[in-house]
DNA sequence: CTTTACGTTGACGTAAACGTCAATTTCGGC
DNA sequence: GCCGAAATTGACGTTTACGTCAACGTAAAG
């Protein structure tokens, strides 16, 4: 038998909900509101939630998707398409129709975005013509 | 003086509500609700609202805006953006450190698009393999 | 033991972006 | 002149994503 000083399992890092809502810049209140929807599942001493490696890397991807304009819900089955848990043929099958679905998506996305920043560009060139010209005469 | 038969000031292609609602597979109610928001400002006939190909094209840019995740209230600063109207040197250099800000945010977004496509399209390679392993046994 | 700071669970409030419904109005066709 | 289709203006309902108390637990500090 293992001698009584056994080692946890890794005292892995963790982080209390203000941590994370100051490092991130927003509230303990999004971050509850976050695990009320079940996108993070944080453990627990006692009542206080502890946030581990994993749960920050989720967090991280969260605001990412808002930043993204997508919903919690959306962001939610994006966090899904992020983790392995294949279980059957049909369910890896499923998973990739998901992702090339969301792939789509963000690729139209992409496609919005460098026109809209052509666009705008042109037109800050446009009005630095304007600024230069009177500024020449 | 010019003859009596002056012809219209080109008698410019118009669109009805429904036309553009189903154009652009939306609700009447929608385009009435930007027009609310002051981001459209159609002409009339009547009650009847009369859009040009300048409103079409707002619109437009309407819809992109929010196919990138931005608030109407967003999207109405950003139409100011594709306007000249510029007055004085104050109006010009204010307008373009608000197309500067845009641009930052557009540029964030871009980066965030390309690792979560990066990052979906590696696990949907995964999943690929996982597949494959699956099938070559 | 009391204070102070942080954390927790409801519960209600709110802004955004429409949906939905009701009560007209308008217009082309017969 | 009447009808039905399409538009219009309120007005209220709804969902999402939190904000904002309120009331309470708890752990460290003095």
């Amino acid at each position: 038998m293992p001698g009584p000083d056994v080692v946890e399992p890794s005292a892995e890092l963790t982080y209390t909900i203000s941590e994370l809502a100051s490092e991130f810049a927003i509230t303990a209140r999004a971050i509850r509101f976050y695990e009320d929807k079940n996108l993070l599942q944080p453990r627990r001493n006692g009542l206080a939630r502890v946030y581990g490696r994993r749960d920050r890397g989720r967090l991280k991807l969260i605001l990412r998707g808002k930043r993204l304009g997508f919903t919690l819900s959306d962001i939610s089955e994006m966090l899904d398409l992020y983790d392995p848990h294949g279980e059957g043929r049909n369910q890896l099958r499923l998973a990739q129709a998901k992702i090339n679905k969301r792939l789509a998506v963000l690729k139209q996305q992409r496609r919005d975005i460098d026109e809209v920043i052509g666009e705008l560009q042109e037109n800050c060139g446009l009005v630095t013509a304007q600024l230069d010209q009177n500024n020449g005469a």
